[in-house]
DNA sequence: GCCGGGTACCTTGCTACGCAAGATACCCGG
DNA sequence: CCGGGTATCTTGCGTAGCAAGGTACCCGGC
């Protein structure tokens, strides 16, 4: 019953999602903007990848969302988190250490012990 | 049409993958026996996972396999690199490393310029 | 006036992955 | 002869990522 067993165990999922979170952490973000910055770090390819994961995020608590004008544009749905999704970001920075670090050594050849 | 693009968009996919072609990498290893490495990692929680990346593998040509007695047990398929594969895990290497930062980067917060 | 392109939202349909569960079979010891 | 460890592989489910398409706002150029 590792409490963080199934949360390495989406990891391999859920990168993605909780580096949105992430991102969401210290502002309010929209998701055209979020995409720009995922794209930039070379971690997603489309739109289509972040609006259902955004959905997704809304629909499991993890974040709110307002509705806010935009100076040049449409409006703009701006995600922040909630506790909840803050305590879930926590968790994955715990995890993501670990996997990174088993990648790590596997990848670099120190595994076999 | 950067050949490395198309790797990162696969690794988040794929880093189980090719974890299992690192630890092929210096010895043949046969299924079960990767299991447990794997799983021992808390990078995998099933043979159902690795069978049929196994099987993907060797039907991509990046693994050989051959069959072998075990001295204690049903025979074992035991798999080794293929030139292709071992220019798969090089690739990988690479790509990890620039995928492992982007999430490091955002996760620690130090996104938004 | 309208038309195209940037901004911004979201959905649909496809493919494929990870996993739990189950099927099969070898070998050994009790 | 039967259960448990070793070892292979398959089936079926849920769901993620992506390309592509759809809608609509706003602005500047024509």
């Amino acid at each position: 019953m590792d409490s963080s067993s199934n949360v390495v165990a989406q990891l391999r999922r859920g990168v993605l999602e909780h580096c949105v979170l992430a991102l969401t952490e210290h502002e309010a973000r929209y998701a055209y903007d979020l995409v720009n910055d995922l794209a930039a770090a070379g971690l997603v390819a489309s739109e289509g990848t972040v609006y259902p994961l955004l959905s997704r995020l809304r629909r499991d608590g993890l974040v709110d969302t307002v509705w806010r004008e935009s100076p040049s544009g449409p409006p703009r749905r701006y995600y922040t988190l909630t506790p909840q999704g803050r305590a879930s970001l926590e968790a994955f920075r715990q995890s993501w250490r670990g996997f990174r670090e088993s990648v790590d050594h596997i990848v670099d050849g120190k595994a076999r012990s």
